[in-house]
DNA sequence: GATGAATGAGTTTTCATTCAT
DNA sequence: AATGAATGAAAACTCATTCAT
């Protein structure tokens, strides 16, 4: 991945010293909210990307224009990594579905805020994103029953709310150990997506319920 | 559960009134931590109790020992949830592992802080019930081993991984569906932990190695 | 001294267990404000008198009360050096003008409040108690000048001036060396005071023009 | 003296207008000190100097280190104030030795602090400036010996006490007339420090002894 | 008479945000 | 474009005072 983020390509250029500031500041930005949550102090942020709170707002007008581009950077991330899952399903489905878990689980640091339970995506650009993910997933899924590779009754939410789980941080412990962990419950969960022996799963909320209850923001993080 | 909270015994008996303000202000904190993260402010959690700041700064001279004090009330429940898996075990001891893991997501609003990721114990009584917890989950997998109703390399860890997971909140969601989606991804675990057609999973930090992490806050959330 | 203190005749004769709390009390409060002044935490006074902080309200309504009681105590042992060193100042006047200030520093911990830079004192009884004290230091002065043991223009202003600086608390050192330190200042003065070689004094301001300031308040403290 | 104050040497010089707050900030904290003590409310000393709160804690993270400076600045002073009289010693010690307490009668303002009964100095500044003033103060009194202008017991911890308590506020009393009370007093010991008829003085605590016991701190005041 | 408890009103400290350099 | 500086507002924490036991 360059140090450019998503969405950059509608501004106008920056200066050199300047995009080089913008990707610290959202580094920082994505390891303290991971730390703190989203109501983290800026002024922390700031003085992790060694820069002056001045500058950040230059940059970023509002916490929330700040929190809103890591939610976009972590959309185009996610549907970056559903399309090339897709790529590799004609293949081996169960593989392409437990690789794209992982590779979420692996760029969780880029990924803290977009799925379930991060913060609502007010951008036009982020809603249109986040909308492009579910069929992928549904298509991903489908190759698998197509295959009779998987459970038939997982769904998409199954898979994003496996990603939410699995990619939030355990902060006490180490990177490398908590993607351990967080590879080994992929690695469960995915064997127990096999139909073989199968039992059926309790009933899911659909995805227009909660696509109601995503458009309200609780509270500031 | 009564509404006496762990540790309390040390203590003086406290006045009825002064009670009943604890146990509010323990429940305020507990779904106050869940969703704005343990640096929440301590006004809130007083107003959602229903007392004044210093009430709860006479009972907690400090934010940490509030927080403490949530800990501690989670690894008695934590403890206890394997307690009772453990009775059960005999009969079907993956049910007994559900079991255990589906309350915990059931209870997980007074589970927010102790798993994996919460602020690291430092009381006396909170690291003692801690080290009592894996022994208790090694037994439970014991007699699942045993009848072998399990893959064979699934290990404590992996169930308090899970459990750290699943309780964790998806704050965006009323808690019918976060819990509906939860349940299902525990549901799917569990498949993943029989034996049938398991494949091996990767090496898991050990126990030791998580513990020497387990002694360092890197902040105050 | 005994452990009643000043102006207690007028008051319900209290109950021995409440007469010892009062005069707890009455001791933490003068360490206290010496070493924190006279906006010292009134729960700071309660805990070295080893009371709840209702126990001494009930003793002292406020603060001014507690104040004021310390300031009355003062006075009535200024007033008692006073007319003690009276009694001795025929035979050797200077040598009871060093007494009366060396009582001064070695009760200073009494002494903290009456002297020059204390609270205004309010009450009858204290403000009757200063107004005797000038008098009995003009006369210990009268004596010594009529018998040419002292510069003739030294006057009570500056018997209380020293006394109130001797008496300032020296909180870093301990009590033994403060007083050491004390003494020695007082001893030096005192023979400052002899008259031989004498060089005028710079004008002293009147009892009078002291007086008119010796009403207001600048401060709690 | 100029507006720079001690020590500012060592940091990034400050910008004009951030300077002009910063010399305010220490003028109001002088006086506020000197009237309430340094538990002084800092909102108190922000408002005198004019500035928001939070200057106040831009230039001094804490209230220590505006204390810290407080007595740095004095220590200057003091040090300036020994180093001048030591130049005028020649011609007539005892009159330097009058001129500098009577100075530091003159200059209190800026002098509460850094004597006998101030806080600590914890700074390596303020420290080494505190060892350099003995030294002055005993060749000052070594001029004075040399010329029999002196009684010859009297040691440099005998000046810095009375220039500690000649330059203690006596706060209920306007300016101009606590410093010609505190003036006549110095008056007076200056002609006790004479050696014609001087009785011998009471042992003195060493340098030494009263050195250990500047090294702690009892309380915030 | 004494105390545990509660609270309102501070005071201290931090933080988001804007402005001048 | 970046930063040092300032500030108002919020949050953390303390204290004086009163009440109920």
């Amino acid at each position: 991945m360059t140090s450019r983020t998503a969405g950059e390509s509608d501004r106008p250029r920056l200066r050199a010293d300047a995009a080089r500031n913008r990707a610290q500041i959202l580094a920082a930005a994505r390891t303290t909210f991971r730390e703190l949550g989203t109501a983290a102090p800026l002024d922390e942020i700031a003085r992790r990307a060694g820069v002056n709170i001045a500058t950040l707002y230059r940059r970023f007008p509002d916490r929330n224009a700040l929190v809103q581009q890591v939610v976009l950077d972590g959309f185009t991330l996610l549907h970056q990594a559903a399309r090339d899952a897709l790529d590799t399903a004609p293949q081996d489905p169960l593989a392409a579905i437990e690789g794209f878990l992982l590779r979420l689980v692996e760029e969780r640091d880029t990924l803290v805020l977009p799925l379930i339970g991060g913060p609502v995506p007010t951008t036009r650009e982020a809603v249109e994103l986040q909308g492009r993910i579910t069929p992928l997933l549904e298509e991903l899924l489908a190759h698998a029953r197509a295959q009779g590779a998987i459970r038939p009754d997982a769904t998409p939410m199954d898979l994003i709310t496996t990603g939410a789980l699995a990619c939030r941080p355990l902060p006490y412990l180490p990177e490398e150990q908590a993607t351990a962990l967080a590879t080994r419950h992929v690695h469960i969960f995915v064997d127990g997506l096999r139909p073989n022996g199968a039992r059926t799963l309790p009933a899911s909320p659909t995805h227009e319920e909660l696509s109601i209850h995503l458009q309200t923001d609780p509270s500031r993080s």
